[in-house]
DNA sequence: GGAAACGTTACG
DNA sequence: CGTAACGTTTCC
């Protein structure tokens, strides 16, 4: 019972099918890149995962400064930005997915506050930006940092601005992305409706194909609409629903923050 | 409430 | 200008 990621589509026919024009790059170029070296099984080589990588969630500093030698910050993780360009967005993913199943993925709130600790003003975003991910070097010989691409996959869910996890009670990380909704395409001033455009980072977004069988794909001439199984996460929320703005703190891009609520609460 | 149809915007 | 696709309206 693989959980339905639904990049692989009805059955995937979309491979054979592939309607003529699909943009290969959803939305940003670097998009293209996203061969990942690993495969899944990279991530499978540990024959008891749970108790490695348990003993693992607690890497302590002995192991976080070995990498980073000589300083007392958290190492500095790639800033939002460098995360959303990341060419390994599916690679990501697959980890993600897996380390949820082993019910591995834990978040800690802690790992936020102390890593914004003492204070980071704004001039500090970008070395804070440790602060908005959390990093699983450990498991996977790779910084891991968050991309909304994988709460979908991993089978977060997303509400209001909000990203829950149902797998466990993450909490307290801050922050969401809210990509492709410029200032401009939220209808801010101009008054006329804007469009806003795909954030090229959710699984959906990822998807290079159509599937030719969905209603969107069957009836394209009417239905003006994308396929089903690409339509981004993103523009199925409605900008002006719940949380949208209240609780996402629009992003002035590089001011991008990630929200978790505790499903629980 | 979801799907279909249509208007409209964005882009090459 | 043609096409893709988002947003809105209408239909069931």
């Amino acid at each position: 019972m693989s959980t339905a990621v639904d990049i692989a589509g009805p059955s995937s026919p979309d491979q054979a099918h592939s309607s003529a024009k699909i943009p290969n790059e959803p939305l940003r170029p670097s998009l293209k890149r996203s061969n990942h070296p690993y495969s899944l099984s990279h991530y499978i080589s540990t024959p008891s995962p749970a108790v490695d990588v348990k003993s693992l969630m607690q890497p302590s500093s002995s192991q976080q400064r070995a990498t980073q030698p000589g300083h007392t910050k958290p190492r500095r993780a790639p800033s939002w930005p460098d995360m959303w360009e990341s060419p390994s967005g599916l690679h990501l993913a697959h980890a993600a997915e897996l380390l949820m199943r082993a019910g591995l993925l834990a978040l800690t709130p802690a790992t936020t506050e102390q890593a914004k600790g003492g204070g980071s003003g704004p001039e500090e975003e970008e070395e804070d930006s440790s602060a908005c991910s959390t990093d699983f070097q450990p498991f996977l010989g790779a910084w891991f940092p968050f991309s909304p691409a994988l709460f979908p996959l991993a089978g977060f869910q997303m509400g209001g601005g909000h990203w829950r996890s149902t797998a466990m009670g993450a909490e307290g990380i801050e922050g969401l992305v809210a990509e492709g909704y410029s200032p401009s395409s939220l209808g801010g001033s101009s008054g006329g409706r804007r469009k806003r455009k795909r954030c090229g980072e959710c699984v959906p977004c990822r998807r290079q194909t159509n599937c030719e069988q969905c209603s969107s794909c069957r009836n394209r001439k009417r239905g003006h609409q994308i396929c089903k199984y690409r339509k981004c996460e993103e523009l199925k929320r409605k900008p002006g629903g719940p949380g949208f703005e209240s609780r996402v703190n629009l992003p002035a891009r590089g001011n991008l923050r990630w929200s978790w609520a505790d499903p629980r609460s």
